[in-house]
RNA sequence: GCCCGCGUAGCUCAGUUGGAUAGAGCAUCGGAUUUCUACUCCGAGGGUCAGGGGUUCGAAUCCUCUCGCGGGCACCA
């Protein structure tokens, strides 16, 4: 258990045996305090519960203290500020947290398969070309928060909605099929709208190949579904091997044209409709700049303001299809039938004015059942020689993921990505994140672990017959780590499961990145002190048994790194290269 | 015009969901170090948390108004 989560039971414990088990205890917390002289723990408790206590809160906290002084866990305590109670944990209590560290390893702080079906949807991009830069932020995020809610023991799904119904599928397949009379010798020019990137010139060879010129003795009505068909499986090849560089891989790719195919729409808008909530109105017209075909009529309405929304919301277009919001309701009701009671949607910023209604449509067809989370991840910002790299989707010259990849490589793609917190822009220095020195976070916290492993390597000629991969060290006496700044390492490695968990709640993979480089700097600051005082060093000539200790605690910062990294999907190396 | 997000040190950003004297990296300044165990180390200065008002024991955090930046705003995907 999180040691406080512990101590927060621990002065609820203490409280009841005051007598006022009664209370609400809900709002007292057990947190870290800031400042470090306000000793490891500090509570609340006393000004919670003053009001209902009608005492004074100095003078109930020096109640709940006293009682506190006599736990077991506890060496010290004092009453500070306006009623805050400082805790000072025993040092048996940290030896025990920490040799609990040593022996559960990678495992320290997981929790128990919780066996709650989660669905985090991502990327989602358009079949129409590669995966480029606008995607990878949220392929990324995407990717981490399903290995952190993994991790925190939940039945993960993660899932990719194609949009292969709407019309820029027929532009995708009119614009191979142009490459494809470029194959054969045609002079061709890419008119406006159509997708003039490079890589849909050898689908066309391919066709060429399968069809060699028949199709250009078809009507357009005739090869347009071959073609169609042709060309997004290639773009689904391509897709995948993309996603494949960042280590990404999909549980399921749902498409958007079964829906429309195989009649769950209607159904959802049926089911919608015998509830009440669908109408036939009409919507005030958009303030600001009017589209110039605009023309206000009556059409087919979600109520999505019953569920949270600005504005109801139209179903069916003016020639009568269905509308891409439509689909999409469908779309969530067959997650929710599937048995996802909780769905993260991760999206990128140009999709913000889409949150509240994809929120409204799953409390809709939920009825209130499931819970939808939308993360918003702002733009990466790419820069160059100080210079940012300005890209044109109409001109095709956008820079791929395959491009970022060949030039930097997955870790740094990966951890920068995750450096910043989601609603933030993120500065994409391609200078920098390859740069080897502790300005560069990734290198920082991956050389960290790379160090655990260099030690470990040399232990096994200072300490005849050492291995850390065979040795036990539950063994090893770990009260001899005794020095402030082993303490607060081991400190830091003991917030590892709280830094997880809230993570985890909040759906925020970024804390875990902050922390790994704030372990990685406790780490390599404790190495740096061993260079001016050799007692401190990991190995120490001549006391095996303080050796064996501090070697615990070196395995212990590679194991917590090693977890951290592989939620982020960051390699950990056991060497630099 | 409306909705969403953001605004924290010179710069780029964290801030444990309401806690005590607001943190880190870079940059700046001042020292140490010359290869010692692996890609330097230690320290200092630097703040009207955009601004006003409110809620309460206590606000960067919650409410409200104002300003600035970004994104979005019938039927497109």
């Amino acid at each position: 258990m999180d040691i406080f989560v512990h101590f927060k039971s621990v002065i609820v414990e203490v409280i009841a045996q005051m007598g006022h088990g009664e209370l609400d205890m809900s709002r007292i917390n057990a947190e870290p305090p800031r400042d470090k002289t306000h000793g490891d723990i500090a509570t609340n408790a006393a000004m919670i519960l003053c009001k209902p206590l009608a005492m004074k809160p100095r003078d109930l906290a020096q109640n709940i203290a006293e009682l506190l002084q006599a736990h077991a866990d506890v060496s010290s305590v004092e009453v500070a500020g306006p009623g805050f109670i400082n805790i000072n944990v025993a040092p048996s209590f940290w030896a025990s947290r920490f040799a609990s560290l040593v022996a559960q390893k990678t495992d320290f702080g997981k929790p128990e398969k919780n066996n709650i079906k989660l669905m985090v949807e991502f990327t989602s991009a358009n079949p129409t070309g590669p995966i480029h830069i606008g995607h990878v932020r949220g392929t990324v995020f995407g990717d981490s928060l399903a290995n952190l809610l993994d991790w925190a023991g939940y039945d993960v799904f993660r899932e990719y909605y194609v949009n292969d119904a709407g019309s820029q599928i027929i532009t995708l397949a009119r614009s191979a099929y142009l490459r494809y009379c470029e194959v054969l010798g045609d002079e061709i020019n890419i008119p406006e709208g159509f997708y003039p990137g490079d890589y849909l010139v050898p689908v066309g060879e391919a066709l060429v190949e399968q069809y060699g010129d028949k199709l250009k003795q078809m009507d357009e009505s005739q090869y347009i579904p071959l073609v169609r068909e042709f060309v997004m499986a290639a773009m689904f090849e391509m897709i995948k091997s993309d996603l494949l560089l960042l280590d990404v891989k999909f549980d399921n790719f749902f498409s958007e044209r079964e829906l429309h195919a195989n009649g769950a729409i209607e159904q959802t808008l049926g089911d919608m409709r015998a509830r009440g909530l669908v109408y036939q109105g009409t919507l005030p017209a958009p303030k600001g700049q009017l589209p110039d075909d605009y023309e206000e009529r009556e059409q087919t309405l979600f109520k999505a303001t019953d569920w949270g929304d600005d504005i109801d919301r139209a179903l069916i277009k003016s020639d009568g299809s269905f509308t891409y919001f439509a689909a999409d309701l469908a779309y969530h009701r067959d997650k929710y039938l599937r048995g996802y009671k909780q769905q993260i949607d991760v999206l990128g910023a140009d999709h913000g004015g889409y949150v509240k209604r994809l929120k409204a449509a799953v409390r809709a067809v939920s009825n209130n059942d499931a819970e939808l989370d939308v993360k918003i991840c702002q733009i990466v910002k790419l820069l160059k020689n100080d210079e940012v790299q300005t890209m044109s989707k109409r001109a095709g010259n956008f820079v791929t993921l395959k491009d970022l990849y060949n030039e930097v490589g997955k870790d740094p793609i990966r951890f920068m990505m995750l450096y910043r917190k989601n609603e933030a822009p993120i500065d994409f220095d391609f200078d920098k994140v390859t740069d080897k020195s502790r300005e560069n976070p990734v290198f920082y916290v991956q050389y960290a672990h790379a160090r655990t492993y260099s030690i470990m390597r040399q232990a096994k000629v200072a300490l005849d017959g050492f291995d850390a991969e065979q040795f036990d060290f539950t063994e090893t006496d770990l009260t001899l780590l005794t020095d402030e700044s082993e303490i607060n390492l081991i400190k830091s490695l003991l917030n590892w499961p709280k830094v997880a968990l809230t993570a985890a709640e909040f759906h925020e993979p970024h804390r875990i990145s902050f922390y790994l480089f704030d372990l990685a700097a406790n780490f390599h600051g404790l190495w740096n002190k061993g260079k001016e005082m050799p007692q401190l060093r990991f190995i120490v000539d001549d006391n095996d048994a303080l050796s064996y200790a501090r070697l615990a605690m070196v395995q212990a910062v590679a194991d917590v790194i090693k977890v951290g990294l592989g939620i982020l999907g960051v390699n950990a190396p056991q060497q630099m290269k």
